[in-house]
DNA sequence: GTATCTGCAAATCCTTTGCAAGTCA
DNA sequence: TGACTTGCAAAGGATTTGCAGATAC
């Protein structure tokens, strides 16, 4: 994994069909260095193949979630991002006042998910959490 | 503030107007005992005032928010959710597997508020923060 | 060859908007 | 009266779906 040939790899196994549509989605998704909107991902493709639909790019992130080789955000834009799975765990701050979005390291919720695992018996999915809020430059 | 009423008196000192249609989208706020969706709103007061349009419950519901009145959360339903901001903050634990909504006191994350605060300077809009994962019932 | 995928077009869901008519203060 | 609100209808954006044709294996 980490490869866009070692994630098509493990579809073949699974006996999923290895498409150019397929692969080129991939490719965009672990080309880009933050996270990727299903938009962006067919605007990457389309300009490579422009006979593809945005359809087959929701049909295949559908499929890359299901079986856990990328995972979802929502960063509060009333769209969601995508991103691979085995990359590193970060979450965001997203000031509410400027869009700023900084990057919080997945140790930070450390804590919270083991008091979770303790009291609540629940198994935080702490993946990519956006956390609300208002950054440095504006608070008065 | 807690009471319809002295929603409805805030509205009018602020100058908005008070209408039917506002005391009715607030009481369907008020009486639900946990978050109330628009549709949820809107099935409500159209029954008692069929001629009421859901175009009204979403400016209404975007005018509360503004004037910090309710609260808004996501709770990875496609859809968002309301709650009159003077209740008891608190979180959740959203079940992926059988959708169970488990509550989570506020003060779990009061110290991840404070290292955001410490750290990043960052302050965090902690109300009705919705956390997912796998509850007990579905971890095997 | 055939089950899986895709493109296309249309539908869906939630939410927003323009505008003319209605109404609260 | 007059500015604020509403109802209606239509638009909006993101995502999903039905179906017939195309294609990976």
């Amino acid at each position: 994994m980490g490869q866009p040939r070692d994630i098509i790899h493990k579809l073949s196994e699974l006996g999923y069909r290895v498409t150019p549509q397929r692969m080129m989605i991939l490719s965009a998704i672990e080309n880009s260095d933050s996270h990727i909107s299903a938009e962006e991902i067919y605007a990457q493709v389309v300009a490579k193949y422009p006979r593809v639909n945005i359809s087959t790019v929701y049909r295949t992130l559908e499929l890359l979630k299901r079986l856990d080789l990328v995972t979802e955000t929502d960063l509060g834009e009333g769209r969601v991002r995508y991103h691979p799975a085995d990359r590193g765990h970060h979450h965001h701050l997203v000031c509410q006042e400027c869009g700023a979005i900084i990057d919080l390291d997945e140790s930070a919720l450390f804590s919270l998910r083991d008091t979770l695992l303790r009291e609540y018996k629940f198994v935080a999915d702490l993946r990519h959490l956006a956390i609300f809020g208002r950054c440095i430059n504006c608070r008065q």
